[in-house]
DNA sequence: TGTACATCAGTGAACGCGCGTTCACTGATGTAC
DNA sequence: TGTACATCAGTGAACGCGCGTTCACTGATGTAC
């Protein structure tokens, strides 16, 4: 696409080096890493093919293979690897608000929030993709039930110190994370006529309606 | 697939009946309910092939192109088309709940709206995927604003009928319809375990927040 | 009324493409003796 | 220390497939005269 590629794009990259005996599982993440930039580029997981992810890492397509047993376990891969990746920002936003108190540390980790899915529609996206759960690994409560029970958690320590909720610390996690994600779903689809700050202006919308 | 076809399921099909003369436009709205129907099945915009409409609809491939410059414009048609049948559908909710007060009636369309997600998801997913603002007909606010001055306007019937708002009524309407529309996307997600009745609970949950 | 012609609705076959996957292979690096 | 062999990391070419799109066509139906 960016050079004019004859044949399969492989012509004219330097020949890769491959590594080291006993460092095979290393291509794994190379893949994993590859998928997620060229995610970033399509915003679309159609794109996303073995062919392309191949050429993404720079290696030849029969080299997934070892490592994921066909597409749908790239995929799989994928999902977790985004999964973890979102959990620790989320970490990091709840820590670096830690001495500001609790309410504090729920709207950060909901911006730190929005600000990864507006950094990564695809990203985002594929988290919660239609059977999402199915797909993740088995015994897994999937991305969704995490992110409720630490939003519901961080909810609860709002009404412990004092700010009561106007629903239970459970439902009032689920309310904001789903009117959270409802609104960046819609980001996504008109981002065009929109910014962040309108993001975090519902959330505290949001917020306001839930913590009295 | 329901039929052992060989080679590209035209084999065992009657001969379609063609439209008459001057009735050519007939087909265009077959080919429409053809792809509804697909989508229906496939929940999933990426199988929704020119070819597979065309299968669905019983005709040849290059029968779509009179109708449709191509796969992008056939994708436009369908998104005009299933978004004038949800605007339908909340119109008849509205009307139906005419005489049980303003907010009964906001209810009654937020429930027709989780209705036909629940009931369509392929459906429900075109009227909101990436740049479904650029392909909408030019002019055209987007299928979201439509629905959110709806909601607005419904919720600011409810203020003006005594049941005051805890947020200005755009504002209002904005919150109801992308918590619902969150609500939605993850019950798409995660539906093996859920029941419409969660997603009533969680309308019911949302309006006694915004409307005191 | 016939008849030549235009227009319409729709088709069948072909094209080139990128895809997922398989398979025999290459060559470097380690190990046994 | 050498050397034969096993194992590892990764490749290149090929397969069959479904796709979007094009194009010359077919046959029915209307219209002009």
């Amino acid at each position: 696409m960016t050079d004019g590629a004859t044949t399969d794009g492989t012509e004219g990259r330097a020949a890769r080096v491959r590594n080291r005996w006993g460092e095979g599982d290393r291509l794994r993440v190379e893949i994993l890493e590859a998928a997620s930039r060229l995610l970033s580029e399509l915003d679309d997981e159609d794109g996303l093919s073995i062919r392309g992810v191949a050429r993404a890492a720079g290696i030849a397509p029969a080299s997934i293979y070892p490592h994921f047993d066909d597409r749908e376990a790239l995929m799989n891969g994928l999902l977790t690897y985004e999964r973890d990746r979102l959990g620790t920002l989320l970490d990091q936003a709840d820590a670096a608000a830690a001495c500001a108190g609790p309410i504090e540390r729920v709207r950060a980790q909901l911006r730190a929030y929005c600000d990864f899915a507006v950094a990564n529609p695809g990203h985002y996206r594929i988290l919660f993709r239609r059977r999402a759960r199915e797909l993740s690994l088995p015994g897994s409560p999937g991305p969704v039930h995490e992110i409720v029970a630490r939003f519901a958690a961080a909810l609860g320590r709002c009404a412990h110190a004092g700010h009561p909720l106007r629903l239970p610390a459970s439902r009032a996690g689920t309310v904001v994370f789903v009117a959270t994600h409802g609104r960046v779903a819609l980001f996504h689809s008109y981002s065009a006529e929109q910014d962040v700050a309108r993001l975090y202006a519902f959330i505290d919308e949001v917020l306001s309606l839930v913590v009295e």
